[in-house]
DNA sequence: TTTTGAGTTGTTCGA
DNA sequence: GTCGAACAACTCAAA
């Protein structure tokens, strides 16, 4: 690794930085192998960079999650013998900093693929090499490089399936490089923030209750909770991925957001499982696909940076959505009345995170039932998910609201009632998340508004009172929904 | 180059 | 209650 025109005696002795950003972990990466195999001094940078043009601040429980994550990598590299340092503001500043403190004369990193984000790290590795500081970057986060995918046109896809095949067909993702058993540590003085001194985490009301009995960030959580998948939920994941009860999906979500796994990791431990009968083989298959939208999210992001805030397909600028109102508060809180919605958003509010089928769900209602502008749910997800990233959230909330990436037309409406009768029929997911429906039989759990009265009083349920009535009727807000498109579609 | 047909994380309707 | 057809509008690749 070491450059053979350096003199030796002077470059080994000069370390190297590793700057790390979505990518929080000593297993599997890139950066860090590359460093570690160089010789020289390695001292690991992380920025808190709330500053920069193009980069989003991070929402409420990916605050949450990050902290606990710095917290544990901290840990792991002082035990390999590595300083953390920790750093506030823009990375412009703050990176060039910490080289000369540390007189570093080189800093490597895994690429990151969002649009500010490229273009700080483009305008860092100029500025850096006009210093003679030697810039490395790597591919950690992404199993195919989005300049690399690209159709018969010779143009990035917007359509999942086909993206996918010729995603696959350019080969099989690497293998994950081996954590470096020894890595010289830099033993010099670089000023560090305290982690604590971030407040990423809010004591004042403490939300982070049920984050805390879900989650365990870091790379030894993201580990058990990728066995505890593989040795359970992978066989049948087929064919219950979408049911929302229980745990048949494998929430590596938020580790595969900070990079406290790699993707590479979890693509190859769940190929090797992929034998003997076809269940096997069809549910990793199942699974590699759902890794594939990751990465067709952050694909489209690289070719429509503005992804979060303009619609993917422009002849939706005109569309008349709303912004506010009761029905949005009722939406964020879990109080639509409609169960299936209602579950959904406070399994997100008390754990951060939500199931895939459910999001679609909740995502459904609240752009076409209540026509509300799908960035209004995309900034509520920002600031609750513990996952949210800015590839994949913008992208989904596009793909529901009907602007975004997909050859479906617009008028596809996620009727509640329907997903909750066949994704939840045993209702065990409504039930407890609204614990107040609970005594409602099945027949009626979905649409406790059609329920006769006695069925109601049997259950102790007063319709406004202790569950809310429905803030639309469904046939009217699809009706609604589907009217406001025919106006755009006559007016383009 | 143009055409064709498969595909699309869905719903509704009617037998 | 179950099932197939109709609905819809667009992408992409094969013909």
């Amino acid at each position: 690794m070491s450059d053979p025109a350096e003199s030796p005696a002077v470059s080994l002795d000069r370390p190297v930085v590793i700057w790390l950003r979505d990518d929080l972990r000593v297993a599997d990466n890139p950066a860090l192998a590359a460093a570690a195999e160089s010789g020289r001094p390695v001292l690991v940078l992380y920025v808190l960079d709330e500053a920069s043009d193009g980069i989003r601040p991070l929402g409420g429980a990916a605050r949450w999650w990050l902290a606990g994550s710095l917290a544990t990598l901290s840990e792991r590299l002082a035990r390999l013998g590595v300083p953390l340092v920790l750093r506030r503001g823009p990375a412009a500043e703050v990176v060039p900093a910490v080289v000369a403190e540390a007189k570093a004369a080189a800093v490597f990193w895994n690429r990151r693929y969002g649009g500010g984000e490229v273009a700080v790290d483009r305008a860092l590795k100029a500025a850096l090499g006009a210093a003679d500081v030697a810039v490395k970057s790597f591919q950690a986060s992404l199993l195919y490089e989005p300049w690399r995918v690209r159709n018969g046109e010779d143009r990035p896809y917007r359509v999942f399936s086909p993206f996918w095949r010729a995603a696959r067909a350019t080969g099989e993702p690497r293998r994950p490089l081996p954590t470096p058993a020894e890595i010289n540590g830099f033993r010099g003085r670089v000023a560090s923030d305290g982690l604590a001194d971030w407040r990423l985490t809010t004591t004042r009301p403490d939300w982070a209750g049920g984050l805390r009995e879900t989650w365990e960030p870091g790379e030894a959580g993201a580990e058990a909770r990728l066995s505890a998948f593989l040795d359970g939920a992978l066989a049948r994941y087929a064919d219950d991925r979408d049911v929302p009860a229980g745990t048949t999906t494998s929430m590596l979500s938020p580790y595969l957001r900070f990079g406290d796994i790699s993707p590479f990791r979890v693509w190859h431990a769940a190929a090797a499982r992929a034998v003997g009968g076809g269940r096997m083989v069809r549910a990793v298959e199942k699974f590699h696909a759902e890794l594939g939208w990751r990465e067709f999210a952050w694909h489209l992001l690289h070719h429509a940076p503005d992804l979060a805030r303009r619609n993917f397909q422009p002849r939706f600028d005109d569309f008349p959505w709303g912004t506010a109102g009761d029905a949005v508060e009722a939406w964020r809180r879990g109080r639509t009345g409609v169960p299936i919605v209602d579950a959904g958003m406070r399994q997100l509010w008390t754990t951060g995170w939500m199931h895939n089928r459910v999001r679609m769900v909740v995502a459904s209602f609240l752009v076409k039932h209540l026509l509300v502008d799908w960035r209004v749910g995309e900034a509520w997800f920002w600031d609750t998910l513990v996952d949210a990233d800015a590839a994949n959230n913008p992208a989904s909330w596009q793909w529901v609201a009907g602007t975004g990436a997909d050859a479906a037309p617009y008028v596809r409406v996620f009727n509640p009632v329907l997903q909750g009768e066949k994704f939840d029929a045993d209702g065990g997911y409504v039930r407890r998340w609204v614990p107040e429906l609970a005594r409602m039989p099945d027949a009626w759990l979905q649409k406790p508004w059609e329920a006769p009265a006695d069925v109601l009083a049997t259950a102790g349920v007063r319709l406004g009172r202790d569950y809310p009535k429905p803030v639309i009727a469904l046939a009217d807000g699809r009706a609604r929904a589907l009217a406001a498109f025919e106006r755009i579609r006559a007016a383009a």
